[in-house]
DNA sequence: CCCTGAGAGTTGGAAAATCAAACCCTCATC
DNA sequence: GATGAGGGTTTGATTTTCCAACTCTCAGGG
């Protein structure tokens, strides 16, 4: 989907050409939550059949999915996230700690995550060498490859 | 754009209804990178004019994008990122980092972002009551509202 | 044996979004 | 007066989406 001739090489980009069509990360939601059945996903995530049908296919030969066998007879397939899937988790609780804030105030929230700690998850990005919270102005932007310019602050 | 009848209330969907479509998440790229202006988002996107005008105002009136007016005569405008919009660039960091592994092997990486710490920023999401990093099987899910259901590992 | 129903899709045609290229408008400069 | 930059809008062809209906496989009940 995003940007097929995209000047930049970006793995944002590419990353997005992979789940940035509309519903795919709503089905990583429902296939992170236990929801793998065809039927589920059509109800919980509101998609037209078809299209679900197509996304799916794409997000199993990208290796985010994999479909499973879980009835011999009839055949039945359940979808669930492969390792690569289970890793692009941390987009959803981004894109969510953003909604919850942004759009519902922080208040009267339709699903809480409750960490292992006992407390509701809160996700924070974090940078791995420091460990501490990355905010905007702390960033530096170093391109590599050709085709990349940046203009003003986190210019390199 | 994201499920209009998404039978769920989700923060995730609704987050992706504001810049889930097609080349919003690179005018959010491009935009944080302070490269703000018309000609600029066209050429670095590569997206059609028209379709970069309608996200625009989109952004712009989502509260996410404000436009500046950087000269008077001729009168010329630039594209900012406002507060909410600097608080979705967690989002673009944690896509970088998986398509920077799983789509390049983590090597010869096309753009670099540099911490204030002075490595390169490798985004771990972490959870803000505890400080771990935040794992798929450490989380629990508990639908608040009605429309949730939740089947298998993370079921509340 | 026949009917119904669940589950997982596929098909066909109308409606909407995207695309590319050309065009427009306001100035500044030559 | 011509040229060019910057920031869009217009037009018409091409792709995608959308929706409803349909298919196919099997299980179970009467």
């Amino acid at each position: 989907m995003a940007a097929t001739k995209d000047p930049r090489p970006c793995s944002i980009a590419d990353a997005l050409s992979l789940v940035g069509e509309k519903y795919s990360l709503l089905v990583l939601r429902e296939v992170c939550l236990g929801n793998g059945r065809f039927d589920q996903l059509v109800r919980n995530i509101g998609a037209p059949r078809d299209i679900l049908a197509t996304r799916l296919r794409r997000l199993v030969e990208a290796g985010i999915l994999t479909k499973r066998l879980y009835s011999e007879r009839p055949q039945r397939f359940e979808y669930r996230p492969t390792q690569a899937g289970l890793e692009l988790e941390p987009v959803l609780w981004t894109l969510k700690e953003w909604g919850d804030r942004h759009l519902r105030g922080g208040i009267d929230l339709p699903m809480a995550l409750e960490h292992e700690c006992g407390s509701e998850l809160v996700p924070v990005v974090t940078c791995r060498a420091c460990g501490d919270p990355v905010r905007h102005g702390e960033l530096t932007a170093h391109p590599q490859a050709p085709g990349w310019t940046v203009s003003g602050p986190s210019a390199a």
